[in-house]
DNA sequence: TCCGAGGGTGTTACAGTGTATCAGCCCCGA
DNA sequence: TCGGGGCTGATACACTGTAACACCCTCGGA
């Protein structure tokens, strides 16, 4: 994960490298390929989550889609939000109550690691094999069979220790 | 269920083994030991959660204290959890927004993972030291600075799974 | 003895998050 | 033309969490 640095920041709203146009060419590829409908709703909820470049909540979203004629419920945004996670094309901070973009087209289960940025408010997310692998063998320790996880790690991000450690 | 294993499960409600005898010692020793007040409510709280067997909400625990004559209200309660997670004394589990009572002693910054069943509600605790190793060098690749973090895994649990295959 | 500070609790009000339910719409196939 | 299924709109409601203020108690000075 050397080049691929670009935390959903504060401020960092929606470059070419993340912005909204990538992330939805590869919703519509997606439901193509799998017979989806992809909606006006479910296209205008993802894009607002990918050019927020932080986590949104739904009441946030919902706001964000309303205009003088047309009011998104937030429960409108739910569904979108149900089928988007659904097909991981955006992630559920919990610890947060909030959603970001799928970064990265991971494969299947791969090990996502959340790091939420306690001074920017920005989430990254990574991938770990090793983890997964230890994670797997934890789990089998235990006689636990996991269906899903969710790893999040709060702290400070790179950008903002140099920045504090250039202040 | 062979000698530890003792899931936060429906139905296993209070066993001698990590019952609420044990725990209100543990904290009340803690709390001599740290100079803090292990008050009524707080100890009421912990109670409530130990005996529970399963993972409680915040109202829920409310509900559970109060009685006629003493009404406790959510924000009590919510005042109280945040004491008890402070210390360690219960764990928040923030996919569920639950709490259950802290199992085990574990060191400070023990890798901690929590395992949610989906067929008893049951929630279980372990720990690795591996998965923490991984995760550090993970975040350390990332350049991130972790202060804490939550892994929740979803799946079936042991006793659930030995039930299903002798059904 | 009085007084003030600080911590804990009670209470009300409210903001934020998420779900249940029903009705209408649209598209597609029989 | 008629249903059925999937999506959306809308209302209502339940659940989760916090803000603000008043009260009480204790403890350490003045």
């Amino acid at each position: 994960m050397t080049e691929h640095r670009h935390p959903h920041e504060a401020g960092h709203e929606a470059g070419p490298c993340c912005g909204g146009d990538a992330v939805i060419e590869r919703a519509e590829r997606l439901c193509r390929e799998r017979d989806l409908q992809f909606t006006r709703l479910r296209r205008d909820v993802l894009k607002a989550v990918a050019e927020a470049g932080r986590p949104l909540g739904a009441y946030d979203i919902a706001e964000r889609l309303s205009e003088p004629g047309r009011r998104v419920a937030a429960v409108s945004v739910y569904r979108a939000l149900d089928f988007l996670t659904e097909h991981d094309l955006v992630h559920r901070i919990a610890s947060r109550n909030a959603f970001v973009p799928c970064a990265h087209s991971h494969g299947e289960g791969a090990g996502l690691v959340f790091m939420i940025c306690r001074s920017c408010g920005g989430i990254d997310e990574t991938t770990s094999p090793e983890i997964e692998d230890q994670l797997g063998r934890t789990l089998a320790r235990a006689g636990f069979r996991p269906a899903s996880r969710i790893l999040e790690v709060e702290g400070e991000c790179e950008a903002c220790l140099q920045r504090e450690g250039a202040a």
